[in-house]
Parts: structure tokens; C-alpha cells; sequence
DNA sequence: GTTGAAATTGATAAGCTGTCTCAAGATAGT
DNA sequence: ACTATCTTGAGACAGCTTATCAATTTCAAC
């Protein structure tokens, strides 16, 4: 829809992602920085990450680029659909949703393992619940905790 | 199983819970203390809370009770497998295990509603997942994130 | 292309939770 | 009761995240 042209900025493809961005900012009076372009396109290329594993990646490539900025940039993803937070321990992983090889966590509170599995009839149910009650589900989160193994002796 | 007697010190009931401790205690070389006692009764009075909460519920019955000790204690119940702690956006929440009143929340990112819901079809299938995964699940948390009926206009 | 108001950045200080330290005190086995 | 050992309380400390603020960048209007 429209025409899109690079502009003089290389730009290698035009990720749905940086649409979704790109609208959120315009809509709240935000501005498109290279900074949050480059955290973008390395944020879409893992499943998650942390504020400080981003600050070490993307030293190489911006070494002025400040941890404060990844950790706004982050947040600012949360608010535009395209991250989610969660606390993990002390730290705060940050999922990309576009990524659907959507895992869930089996998390043992003996020994702080954390086993992921995906479940695709625990996902259709959830559908399910949400379709009775009036809503369209945009992403989840489920946490199992318990023993492992090891830890029942 | 056995003769308890409830000594000199005054023993409002017999709980399950406080057997467990002292089990626990009794295997790690650990011993029953005043404060353990207080934190223990105080705490399956509720459902979660944290150790702030705790805190200051508990400054009333003794003013000198240190938050680090309430946070050991908390910790201790963890391992004992009477509590459980579960990060909760900056904070830790210490869940009571026993409390059974579970329910899961559907979640508008729209307008914020929360709906409780239940399902024995996903918790069949959240056992299934533990046990091939040699987990025996102590609690859960699931959690959908969508657009509710009205807020998709 | 310039201009200028407004947003953003980077560096660091500050804040918040939760843990560690250690001397003083409590517990429990003998 | 005695003593080795564990626990406590108070504050210092540590890790993660956010706030501050001067300098810089963006972008819409010229």
C-alpha cells in the first residue's frame, strides 16, 4: 500500500516491525532516530534478550551507543506491541512477540532451572478462552513452577 | 504420627505448615526461632505478599524485626516448599502455596480489563507437560494478553 | 536547504530491591 | 547450665533500572 522508496539511507528490507514502530512514534509525537533503528533490526534477529546482553552486541557497532538508550528503546517496544517484558531472577528479559516459536517456561524454584516447551493444545485452549469472552489474543504468558527432578531427590 | 505437646510456650493450633518447618529446619541444622514462628503464622494468613508488606504488617508486633531477616525467613520457606517467590514487574512476591484459589487472567492491552478465568482442560495439560519434563508443578501463572470485544471497536 | 522547536541521546547520578557482613544474642544438644 | 552453632538486626553493599541534564539530532515549516 503506497510506494516506498530507501531514500538515501540504506534500508535492506522493510520489516512489518519497523511499520509497526514507524506509527507508533508518529502517533505520539516520537521521533525515528538511528539509535532506535539499529536496536530494532538487532532486537528482530533474537527470541530475547536483555537490556545489557544488547548494550555488549551492539557495542561494536555503535560503541557510544548508551545503556540508558537500550533500556528506553526497550520500553518503548513494549508500548508499540512489538516487545514484551518479563522479570526473570533481578533481570528483565525482553521477548520478541513477532517470534512465534512462542515457548513457555517450566521453572524449577529448587535449583532456578528453566526448562521452555511449547504446547500447541495448551495454545488452541487459550484461544478458546479468549474467543468465550469476547477477546482476540495478542500474546501470553505461562510459567510452570515446581520441582525438578533432581530436586525431589 | 507421634506425641507433640505444646510445651511452655503458647500453641494456638497445630499447623500442617509449621510441621513442614520444622521438618526442614531439623534436616539443614537449622533452628525454630521467635521470629521464623511469627513470619510462619502471619504469612498463610494471606495468599502472596511482600517482604516490605510484611514488614510493616509485622512492626506492630515487634518493632525491631529487620526486613532482612523477614526476606531470609521468606527465602527459608522457599526451600521448604511453603512459599513461593515469583517476580513480579520490580518487586518479588511470595506466593502461599497452600492457598488453592487459583485463577488465570485474561488481560485487555487496550483498556486494561482483567479477566479471571479457569480452565481444567489447560491445567490437565500443564501437568502433562511437568511430568514428561520430570517436574511435579507446585503453582502457575498464565496470563493472555489481547484486545477485548470493545476495544477491537 | 535552512531554521528552530521539540524530542533524543549519552554519561552519570540516583533509586529500588534484595543480599552480605558482623558483633551481639538465641537455640538446642550434652 | 554450658557451649558450639545458628540467627538476628542494622547498616553497608551490590545489581539492575530509571532520572537528570546539557549537548545533539530530528522533522516540519519555511
Amino acid at each position: 500500500m503506497g510506494v516506498f522508496h530507501a531514500g538515501s539511507r540504506a534500508m535492506s528490507k522493510t520489516l512489518k516491525e519497523m511499520d509497526v514502530l514507524r506509527q507508533h512514534l508518529a502517533k505520539h509525537q516520537l521521533k525515528l532516530t538511528r539509535q532506535r533503528e539499529l536496536i530494532l533490526t538487532a532486537f528482530l534477529r533474537q527470541e530475547h534478550v536483555t537490556a545489557e546482553t544488547m548494550y555488549h552486541q551492539l557495542a561494536k557497532k555503535d560503541p557510544h551507543l548508551g545503556l540508558a538508550t537500550i533500556y528506553r528503546t526497550l520500553n518503548l517496544f513494549c508500548e508499540a506491541g512489538i516487545a514484551q517484558a518479563r522479570h526473570f531472577g533481578t533481570q528483565t528479559q525482553y521477548d520478541n512477540i513477532s517470534h512465534k516459536g512462542h515457548h513457555d517456561h517450566l521453572i524449577c524454584t529448587g535449583c532456578g532451572t528453566i526448562v521452555e516447551f511449547e504446547n500447541c493444545e495448551i495454545e488452541r485452549l487459550q484461544e478458546e478462552v479468549a474467543t468465550k469472552n469476547g477477546f482476540v489474543i495478542q500474546t501470553h504468558r505461562l510459567e510452570l513452577y515446581g520441582l525438578c527432578a533432581r530436586c525431589r531427590h
